[in-house]
DNA sequence: GCCGTTTTCGGCCCGACTGTTTTCAGTCG
């Protein structure tokens, strides 16, 4: 299962939708959105907090603190069952659509009586919301873009949550007696950004009890198959598991088999065969005898087949078996040779966890370095000033070096503007050790305006960085129109490295775009752009996009030593 | 509904954009 905050903060979620979309109170919605966001991004477990502690979560009271033990204890919560009684679930599903909020929703449920996207798609065949007071074509053909959009996210899910119930999996079959390995191998051990189905490898002599342990867990809805070697099941939440259970001596061919592309695949079957050989997931074998030359390791099949081991996240037949060939295969970029988190949040801006409380985890990470990077002054929700960033400043240097060593690097976020401006004078910007700039707003000004926009913004000494450089929100909101090439080329000549967002929802830059803007001879930093704790961890998901897009230590910033990437943040070459 | 006091109510991230409207509601970040 989730974690029981992930639980409790959608849960909480829903209630505000359902407070927003029933016309009730707006502040007491927000109170519940926060409190669901301060929760998700609570770093103990609220399953073990007593109602006393549960208050001392940042904007948890009383009434939530109730509804959260209530939760905990049945399963269920009085109020939300009440409030989801009123309005068809599908009602819900209508505010996911970008452009379409819980007052658009409820007007259309109360005078068309839509409750589903399909029953939305048909009224506006009909031409049926023009109709309805404060729509007209262009909702109509907004609303429709935002459905186009979420449905070619088609079923898939974020690679993250794939990941919690694929480790959730993992670890309820690695307890079974006789499980001599599990792991999860397909797109999710590639790291793909989308997932469409969990697979899951067992290696084990019986099968059965591992077959049996998946159709019979908790998040099973419905059985698909059930085999011997294999079980497909498909989850309360709609995801499709298969799990394949493979004798110990052909662990490493089933891993081999399962994890690659079908195009990688295709290359390695290839290959066997052009040496006699023939691949699948029990063992590589002779042709003629049909004698078995490997299947332990998968270091054992490519090595048979004449190949060093490729690291999964390369698998995708995009040159690495060339490469591999040649010996050019580069030594990927992993999660240990990360230093140091430059682009993070406090709740001095939209974070969640005060400064101290965010250097002390990052400190527990092991990392020589941390950049604290709040949003400055013209994202104006965010109520910056030059006054408060300066106090941040005092207070970072108080604690640099404090927690096991750790450094501190005192930046901002800027905002990039329609015209490529930032937030604050050049004056002012010298006084940070690091600025990450970033495209907020304004997203469809047109291709020309947009590549201007960016490459102003590299070509800006004080800038060092380029948040989150497309702004594609998953499933949701398309990447900017830019002329990439223009902008990738720009940053490798003004020394402006590439952020690799972390978050789930971003992973941006893709891994395409990475590819395209090495080639260009850009440098990137993996960051989390983390506004709670727990967001740090999220770090593996933007290295898995690094590892996609080929890149080596060398290629990312925040795998340098201090000296070095203080040296790149002064502008010193490529450092 | 939460928070912080000005201790028990009043303020709560605030401005811009879009598409509708004919002066503004809804959505977004």
């Amino acid at each position: 299962m989730a974690r029981p905050n992930e639980e409790v903060e959608a849960l909480l979620q829903e209630y505000a939708d359902l407070i927003a979309i029933t016309g009730g109170d707006a502040f007491k919605a927000r109170a519940y959105e926060k409190a669901a966001r301060a929760i998700g991004g609570y770093p103990a477990d609220v399953s073990r907090l007593d109602p006393a502690a549960l208050r001392e979560i940042p904007n948890v009271g009383r009434s939530i603190a109730e509804k959260v033990v209530e939760y905990l204890r049945t399963g269920t919560v009085t109020a939300v069952e009440e409030r989801r009684a009123t309005i068809p679930a599908g009602v819900r599903q209508l505010i996911t659509i970008p452009t379409l909020g819980p007052k658009k929703a409820m007007t259309l449920y109360e005078d068309l009586h839509i409750s589903s996207v399909e029953e939305l798609t048909d009224a506006i065949k009909a031409e049926k919301l023009r109709d309805l007071k404060g729509f007209g074509e262009k909702t109509e053909e907004n609303i429709l873009r935002g459905i186009a959009l979420m449905q070619r996210a088609g079923e898939r899910i974020l690679l993250s949550a794939a990941m919690d119930q694929a480790e959730d999996i993992v670890g309820e079959l690695s307890g079974i007696a006789g499980c001599d390995r599990c792991a999860h191998a397909g797109s999710l051990r590639r790291m793909r950004e989308t997932i469409g189905d969990i697979d899951i490898l067992v290696a084990a002599a019986r099968s059965a009890p591992f077959m049996a342990a998946l159709t019979g867990l908790p998040s099973t809805a419905e059985v698909l198959a059930h085999g011997e070697k294999k079980t497909s099941v498909r989850t309360v939440k709609g995801l499709q598991v298969d799990l394949r259970v493979v004798r110990p001596d052909a662990w490493g061919a089933a891993l081999q088999y399962f994890t690659g592309s079908k195009a990688h695949n295709i290359r390695t079957r290839t290959i066997a065969v052009h040496a006699g050989l023939k691949l699948s997931e029990y063992g590589l074998f002779e042709t003629e005898g049909g004698r078995r030359v490997a299947s332990r390791s998968e270091e054992e099949v490519y090595a048979r087949l004449g190949l060093p081991w490729i690291a999964p996240t390369l698998r995708e037949d995009r040159g690495e078996i060339e490469a591999a060939l040649r010996g050019e295969l580069p030594e990927v970029v992993t999660e240990d040779d990360i230093k140091g988190d430059l682009h993070t949040h406090t709740d001095l801006t939209d974070g969640l966890a005060p400064l101290e409380e965010m250097v002390a985890a990052a400190a527990e990470r092991g990392y020589a370095y941390y950049a604290v990077t709040d949003h400055a002054p013209n994202m104006y929700m965010q109520r910056m000033t030059d006054e408060k960033i300066l106090a941040q400043r005092e207070r970072v240097r108080s604690l640099d070096g404090v927690h096991h060593g750790m450094r501190l690097l005192h930046g901002t976020e800027l905002n990039i503007d329609p015209d490529g401006e930032v937030d604050w004078p050049d004056e002012f910007l010298r006084g940070f050790d690091l600025c990450v700039a970033s495209v907020h707003s304004h997203f469809g000004i047109g291709r020309a305006a947009m590549t201007r926009r960016l490459v102003r913004a590299c070509e800006n000494p004080r800038v060092h960085l380029i948040g989150h450089p497309t702004t594609r929100l998953l499933g949701k909101r398309p990447g900017i129109d830019a002329d990439l090439d223009e902008v990738f080329a720009a940053c490798a000549r003004t020394g402006t490295a590439l952020e690799i967002n972390s978050q789930p929802d971003r992973l941006d830059l893709g891994d395409e775009d990475i590819l395209r803007a090495k080639g260009h001879g850009a440098k990137f930093a993996v960051d989390t752009d983390a506004h709670s704790v727990v967001h740090l961890a999220h770090l593996r998901y933007g290295v898995g996009m690094a590892q996609r897009g080929w890149l080596t230590p060398d290629d990312v910033i925040n795998t340098w030593p201090l000296r070095r990437l203080r040296r790149f943040l002064r502008g010193d070459g490529a450092a």
